[in-house]
RNA sequence: GGGGAGAUUCCCGAGUGGACAAAGGGAACUGACUGUAAAUCAGUCGCGUUACGCUUCGGAGGUUCGAAUCCUCCUCUCCCCA
């Protein structure tokens, strides 16, 4: 027997558990009303999110929008994702200061697949309804598209930063990105959508989403905003292509170094929106690595582990973290490491010169890098400091050392 | 349609006939320090077994002993006017 009173401290309960680590609500009171509609209607509410299929592989910054849709998911509500077959075609010009290149129809299906593939790492499969919106967009004609583009002026959409950034600095900007937000914002009235999820970076889009919904007379969307996860590099969004990602497919050591190398000031995001650490407990730990009552580094492992733990299991999240504390604090090799074949990069003469040997195993661009990092003390065989830079070496004298490059690059020599 | 500006090595950006493999900054990499954090300092940063050679400055030709720099054509971009 649930009393009207219960009701409303569950719905409470849930509210402030999706507000967690947003940074944006619009409008502000937007989450309640339509969480209390959809309570007293007894209907899911439709909760959106649109991709783009250029970068499959998901990582944490991705993750960090997926894991609020499997909070909305869990409280039973229906997640429309809608891969954005169609504008793909155009290139979302979000956050970006170039245009976008337009994808093939063949690397835009094989992008799709991957990603509903990775999706259900995070949601729950059944309860993710997948659309493509070159099913509705496809069908327009030019002359709809234009009266579509009417309800939106130029000004409105050289308001945004990116374009306005693009524009001051005399970067082109292609007609066609132009229609970008359009398209987006047609999809959710194509879904009737009640709530667009969205990086910070989809403001624009999100909102445009809600001035068409009210020109067609729909219920307007609301707009659920989280913070863009800046990446391992400190100030960029984090992302496949600039590199500065953690992968959730990746193998829980390969996480655990990148993330204690992510600088103290970025943890408590980290924390926030990549673990399901209580608020009070994360305001604590940072508070100890502050004061120094704990290691900084420390705190950056709990942090290592609470992230690894989602993805791989608290078990291989412990064995990470020992196998990070043997290599970098007691300095002792890695256990696993990649091997380099000798004979499968044709290195099986009786003398193999070290430059060429890094140069063939990819750990210099060249010989002439490969020189470089010797003559500067970065290279070691079991070991021994390499200081000749013309040494050579019989492969067999090679098979089963272990060859490392500066600070973390480790490869073990077989035949 | 008319007029003007521009394209330089991963990025930004200097360089307007020889001293330019090309200033400076950023990124990156190596070393020192350290908590594989930050900050700092030193070095490297086109290719090559490297006190020497080779290939670069949007593309193609040309002038010259010599071209990133001058000329011609082409491609792309930005600005102003209409």
């Amino acid at each position: 027997m649930e009393t009207s009173n219960n009701v409303s401290t569950e719905l409470q309960a849930l509210v402030s558990r999706l507000k967690r680590g947003t940074s944006g609500i619009v409008p502000a009171n937007g989450l309640e009303e339509k969480l209390a509609k959809a309570e007293k209607m007894g209907k899911p509410l439709n909760i959106k999110l649109g991709l783009d299929p250029t970068a499959p592989d998901i990582h944490l910054g991705f993750a960090v929008v997926l894991r609020k849709l499997r909070q909305f998911q869990d409280a039973g509500h229906q997640v429309i994702i809608i891969i954005g077959d169609y504008t793909a075609l155009i290139g979302d010009p979000s956050g970006r200061s170039a245009t976008r290149p337009m994808l093939t129809a063949e690397e835009i299906n094989a992008n799709a697949r991957t990603y509903v593939d990775q999706l259900s790492v995070i949601l729950d499969r059944e309860k993710t309804l997948v659309r493509f919106n070159g099913e509705w967009l496809g069908k327009l004609d030019f002359a709809e598209t234009v009266k579509l583009a009417s309800r939106m002026t130029v000004a409105q959409v050289l308001q945004r930063e990116d374009f306005a950034n693009r524009y001051a600095t005399h970067q082109p900007i292609s007609l066609h990105e132009l229609l970008y937000p359009l398209a987006q914002a047609y999809d959710s009235v194509a879904i009737e959508a009640d709530i667009e999820m969205g990086g910070q970076d989809q403001t624009f889009n999100i909102l445009a989403g809600r001035e068409l919904q009210k020109e067609m007379g729909q219920d307007q969307q609301i707009g659920l905003f989280m913070p863009i996860l800046v990446g391992l590099d400190g100030v960029k969004k984090m992302s496949k292509s600039i590199g500065n990602y953690v992968g959730i497919r990746e193998t829980p050591d390969s996480m655990f170094g990148k993330l204690m190398s992510i600088s103290d000031t970025m943890m408590r995001d980290y924390y926030i929106l990549c673990t399901d650490v209580p608020e009070e407990e994360i305001a604590a730990l940072l508070k100890q690595a502050e004061t120094g009552e704990t290691n900084p580094k420390d705190v950056k492992r709990r942090l290592a582990r609470e992230i690894i733990t989602i993805y791989h299991g608290a078990d291989a999240a412990v064995q990470a973290d020992n196998e990070w504390n043997r290599v970098h604090s007691a300095r002792e090799i890695p256990t696993d490491m990649p091997e380099f074949s000798l004979t499968q990069a044709g290195l099986t003469e009786e003398k193999i010169w070290i430059c060429r040997l890094l140069a063939e195993a990819k750990i210099a661009k060249g010989t002439g890098d490969a020189r470089r990092l010797i003559e500067q003390g970065g290279v070691s065989l079991n070991g021994e400091k390499v200081t000749n830079v013309k040494a050579d070496y019989s492969q067999e004298a090679l098979i089963g050392v272990v060859l490392k490059v500066g600070a973390k690059r480790y490869l073990r020599l077989a035949k």
